[in-house]
DNA sequence: GCCGTTTTCGGCCCGACTGTTTTCAGTCG
């Protein structure tokens, strides 16, 4: 049987709220969700890991973790996990996650009144039955109706796509409506680490005037309610419902600020450790020695040289063995927006796109970009208006005209074929040998199981023509999970049959993710970073795939549409040399 | 529970805000 990473980290995460419950060593506590963290990012098979002994030299995988999960993988469950369960009813661990009740709160309400559950509570606090208790008031009665309120129509993360303009718009009203009143702003926590979804929205900004700042912020046209406020700190709560935190700090301590207001916790927690072993402090404002003097904070780079690191891009801080990486000097160069030269994935009217081929060469010229692929839907793919063999024969045509008459600009040929439910091509060989970019990707027989879904697109990516896997493990955040795939197995057969493999740019896939990007990297894959664009706005969608991989430590050199396109063409060419030797021979 | 450039024991990141206090505990990020 495999056991999943995550259910294992599960557990992991119950039993640090069941001990936090329970009043156990804060420390203990943190080791579990630690682990929990872990265990959630890894990007192997648990089982498979711990056989070869890998996990033990994960840090923060001691012995008494590295027991627990041997326990799990052997028995499916662990009797620390069944105690704590058994003390404890199950919807403390729901009460606890309402903003403003914590483990202390949750303990309290179960020993003295037996609220085990959120609806118990909120009943409980209705009835004004709760400031009786230690510690408790009316105002914190009404603080955990609020809580409640919030908790229920949280709304689920944020994805990144629509946090990016989100927090440029509140930026833009705050610097035209209290110009005056700020000198530097800049986003920071995960949006600034370009995570898929973020959960709060941070921003950083310096004054010397915080007050009026705040009260500012507060005001803005978007602002449901104020949450909470101070001199360094506001909180509220926007009209969606998303919670936005400004921070204010005086302009000597803003990059201190930004380094730790950008996180993420873990990488920061080891930051001030090794800050610690050399006598010094870092906090908020700055770093400061044994005698409490100011050494750095101005500039975010600081924090970093006076630790004896190289600079650490935010998008790098999960530590994920970036501090050790900026140790040694072996930080990867990350790739960046400009040095993307084109789109190979690309929609237009000929199937379910917006624009027509030239709108969308329009768009990609603006971009300064030097090629695209227009890469149209399959004609099985009747939802997306695919293309009968007439349609794409005479779209070739068409773009061959278009060409002739573009200079230092090339559109490529291509189509977005569907591997169908045997692991065949939707587009006969005749058809893909005259394509200048094959994509092979998915669109159906979604529930196929594993070992299925896993053969029909390694079979996919044995044809020869094939140069592309879209959106590989097709999952839509928040919406659909990824297919059952083996994405280890696809990608072996990717680094063997040159197969590049896409990272998605559309802000509810980016996929590949991260983790896998940085898997396929590992294994000598390819990978292009394509937008899927069906109208001319969604090429900007681009910075998203390029963060994605900026997450996944990827390099220029690891992503083949930094190449000119010279160089692409010959790498197709190659391809298809190559594919065509294999045809024949068959 | 983890871990070691003073350590295998005794530490473990750091500060803001709130409410109920009259000096602090709880929660959060």
């Amino acid at each position: 049987m495999k056991v999943d990473n995550i259910k294992i980290a599960r557990i992991f995460r119950e039993i640090a709220d069941l001990l936090s419950i329970k009043g156990e060593n804060p420390f203990r506590i943190r080791a579990y969700e630690k682990a929990a963290d872990i265990l959630e990012h890894l990007s192997g098979n648990i089982e498979e890991l711990y056989r070869e002994g890998k996990l033990k030299q994960i840090p923060g995988i001691g012995k008494g973790i590295l027991e627990k999960i041997e326990t799990i993988i052997k028995t499916g469950t662990l009797p620390l996990y069944e105690q704590l369960k058994s003390n404890f009813p199950p919807g403390l661990i729901e009460i606890i996650s309402i903003p403003d009740v914590g483990p202390k709160t949750a303990k309290l309400l179960y020993e003295k009144m037996g609220i085990k559950n959120v609806e118990e509570l909120e009943d409980a606090a209705k009835k004004g039955m709760l400031r009786g208790l230690a510690g408790m008031g009316e105002r914190k009665e009404k603080n955990i109706l609020r809580g409640i309120k919030l908790y229920r129509m949280r709304s689920s993360r944020m994805l990144l796509g629509r946090a990016l303009p989100l927090v440029n718009a509140v930026i833009s009203e705050l610097t035209t409506k209290a110009s005056s009143l700020i000198e530097k702003i800049s986003p920071a926590g995960s949006l600034r680490r370009g995570k898929e979804t973020i959960g709060d929205i941070d921003i950083l900004a310096t004054s010397s005037n915080p007050d009026s700042l705040m009260d500012a912020f507060s005001n803005l046209s978007f602002v449901e309610e104020v949450l909470v406020k101070g001199e360094t700190k506001t909180s509220i709560l926007t009209d969606q419902g998303f919670q936005m935190d400004l921070r204010v700090v005086s302009s000597e301590s803003f990059g201190a600020a930004l380094q730790y207001f950008t996180g993420s916790k873990s990488h920061n927690i080891k930051l001030r450790e090794r800050a610690i072993r050399r006598g010094l402090k870092i906090n908020e404002y700055g770093v400061f020695n044994q005698e409490g003097e100011k050494i750095a904070g101005e500039k975010e780079e600081e924090v970093y040289s006076i630790l004896n690191l190289h600079f650490i891009p935010p998008e790098l801080r999960e530590d994920r063995g970036e501090i050790e990486a900026a140790e040694k000097g072996s930080l990867p160069d990350l790739l960046t927006e400009k040095d993307i030269k084109g789109d190979l994935h690309i929609h237009t009217t000929y199937s379910d796109g917006k624009n027509d081929i030239e709108e969308m060469v329009e768009g990609a010229i603006a971009k300064g970009y030097q090629y695209i692929a227009i890469t149209d839907h399959s004609s099985s793919l009747k939802v997306a208006r695919g293309l009968s063999i007439e349609s794409i024969l005479s779209q070739i045509k068409k773009i061959k005209e278009l060409n002739s008459k573009l200079n230092g600009f090339k559109i490529l040929t291509g189509a977005e074929v569907n591997i169908n439910k045997d692991g065949s091509l939707d587009f006969p060989e005749e058809v893909l040998s005259k394509l200048d970019v094959v994509i092979a990707a998915i669109h159906t027989g979604f529930k196929q199981d594993e070992k299925t879904i896993t053969n029909r697109v390694i079979k996919a990516l044995r044809h020869p023509m094939v140069n592309i896997l879209a959106h590989p493990s097709g999952r839509l955040i928040g919406e659909r999970e990824p297919y059952a795939i083996d994405l280890n197995e696809v990608l072996n057969v990717a680094a063997e049959e040159g197969v590049w493999v896409e990272i998605n740019s559309q802000p509810e896939r980016l996929d590949l993710t991260d983790y896998w990007a940085m898997e396929a990297k590992k294994k000598g894959v390819k990978i292009v970073i394509n937008t899927d664009s069906h109208n001319k706005d969604s090429l900007d969608f681009i910075k998203l795939g390029v963060v994605t991989a900026r997450r996944g430590w990827l390099e220029k050199e690891d992503v083949v549409n930094t190449l000119s396109l010279h160089q692409l063409l010959k790498l197709l060419q190659d391809k298809k040399s190559k594919g065509g030797y294999r045809v024949r021979k068959n």
